[in-house]
DNA sequence: CTGTTAGCGCATTCAA
DNA sequence: TTGAATGCGCTAACAG
């Protein structure tokens, strides 16, 4: 493999003004860049990453803190990764991934010392979590995704579930509906402080609430069958419902078969909008669900840029920045139908 | 960020034997070892990852090559990164992100010529895959998921296809299902060579010829609508049919949209096997699909191993390694229903 | 505009 | 069983 060494010696120059080609950091005069580029392509040469690292005190590296589990349906968590790896090398960064749960924190830290990376973006992160936490500590800029319970001055990116929520029910209304319920994640899930599932909720209440609306909500652990029962539960609570809106995918599997099992069309007698979802869940219904996914890549760009400004500002500009799910029109929203009087 | 000079001066001994401590490469006395770890342990000691590639000529980094796409539904290539991030780490690697498709060979070798990383994985390899040429010629141990056109001399780990395929059939044979029907992928992918679409509809032909039957194939795009036409032309085409295999997880919903919606009851008139699907995608359907998942998991694991084999030995111990996929029992399966004389 | 040189933090050879 | 010294390949003063 050539060194720069090699280059220069090539070229007919000094290393350093070879390394100054590379980084452009200083003029040079323009036959010589050409023929210190002629050297470069002959040989072969490509900057060794460790050594450059080592004397920059800079490894040009992000790492990513993955988590545990993909998000059951869809690849919401691959496209995240994905746009962030992208991103990276755009920018002349690597990606590397730590696969650290919650309780890893030390791992984290150690990790964080040994200068593999710059900085860190942590996904699935918790209302109280150590790895931040650690993080801090070690000084190791970083980026959350997902909130912490503290979250004024710690830079985030995260789905904006109150403009989400406000717009699904905006839309609904709009078509008429009044008797509209929220099919949530697990009683678990919310009890844990997971923070989607308490964002959610609250603004829920509050978009019902702000159009008059008697908010009707239900926890629902994630799978078809108790998706199935919760749909017959709420439409028992109340009859004249004529719209569901879910933040729980396999959930939502088991509202479209309570809803035909009882002779209810979609979207005639009932309404469907699945939020939060991964992008492609819609197609997988009959007949189509209406969603709005998580913008995934979205975020995986504005999380390493904002981690980038970080490395070279050295402040934090924005301490967090929401991005609201996109409406992704299907065939599950229609019209409320006439309401019988009860 | 403490060095390991300062390790040296706080235990009262030299860089070299701290660093003899740190790698176990030869014998310290027990005595002095136990300062040395007091010490690393006082000043918070971590050594710094790029000095220590640097100098010994190892970044202890793999890279993966990651795929543009998810694969649609579920969650196996998700899966499998986090598979091959958690082994890597636990045999002292990280795993880096490099997300390049198969024109960008150029670029894999730039990057592997930089010395970021000791070795490569390549998903989604496609036939003729300039990434590995490009590999070879640089010398840089790879192992493949999927297989190339050549394969015989080539390190790779993929699914049985054979095997998957086989197992199916017998499975459905032991229920006493002669009329068996194949959903694989869309003609343009196997026409491009696509390794599983290829791959599956051999073995499918192959077993069913072992069993005497007659195989009944079609390729069928990705979607649940035309998984939908399919089904009707395959009913129309053999009317006796009892069941039905898909390697084609969009096309799944429209087969039990179709019979659904002809009054046949899964598994009772037809039963229906998912292979090579993600896992946690059984359970969507009602009744739940009986599926025979792909071992992402293990495909990460494997590959990371065999990589590593390479780095140690030097040498490709066994040019490729496949493991079928595991059967998940749901409730899509059933005896043949008696045949109507036809 | 260009060259010389001192590290970056560690692994490893050579000596003791 | 331990220490001293060299160099991995590059960046970034400092000097011209």
């Amino acid at each position: 493999m050539a060194t720069i060494a090699d280059v220069a010696r090539e070229a007919g120059v000094s290393v350093s003004t070879v390394s100054y080609a590379l980084s452009g950091a200083r003029p040079i005069r323009p036959e010589t860049r050409e023929r210190i580029q002629e050297s470069m392509r002959r040989l072969g040469f490509q900057p060794n990453a460790m050594a450059r690292s080592l004397a920059s005190r800079r490894s040009k590296v992000i790492a990513l803190i993955y988590p545990q589990f993909g998000d059951g349906v869809g690849g919401t968590v691959g496209e995240f990764v994905r746009a962030a790896a992208e991103r990276s090398r755009e920018q002349g960064y690597q990606l590397v991934l730590w696969p650290f749960e919650v309780g890893q924190a030390k791992e984290v830290r150690n990790l964080a010392r040994q200068g593999m990376a710059d900085g860190v973006l942590v996904m699935e992160v918790v209302l109280d979590d150590q790895r931040i936490d650690v993080l801090e500590a070690a000084q190791v800029p970083y980026v959350m995704i997902g909130r912490t319970r503290d979250v004024q001055h710690r830079p985030s990116v995260d789905i904006d579930f109150d403009a989400t929520v406000e717009r699904a029910i905006e839309h609904l209304v709009g078509l008429g509906h009044r008797h509209i319920a929220f099919i949530n994640h697990s009683q678990e899930r919310i009890d844990a402080g997971y923070g989607p599932a308490v964002r959610a909720a609250v603004a829920f209440d509050r978009a019902m609430a702000g159009h008059g609306l008697e908010p009707l909500a239900r926890a629902c652990a994630e799978s078809p069958v108790v998706g199935r029962e919760v749909t017959a539960d709420l439409l028992a609570s109340e009859p004249r419902l004529t719209a569901i809106v879910t933040m729980n995918e396999l959930a939502t599997f088991g509202v479209y078969a309570e809803l035909q099992h009882r002779g209810l069309a979609i979207p005639h007698d009932v309404s469907v909008l699945g939020i939060v979802t991964s992008p492609g869940v819609g197609v997988l219904t009959y007949p189509p669900l209406s969603t709005m996914h998580a913008p995934g890549a979205e975020l995986g760009r504005l999380a390493v840029d904002r981690l980038l400004d970080q490395l070279s500002d050295g402040r934090h500009p924005l301490p967090n920045q929401l991005i609201p799910c996109v409406l992704e029109p299907g065939m599950s929203l229609g019209p409320a139908r006439t309401e019988p009087d009860a």
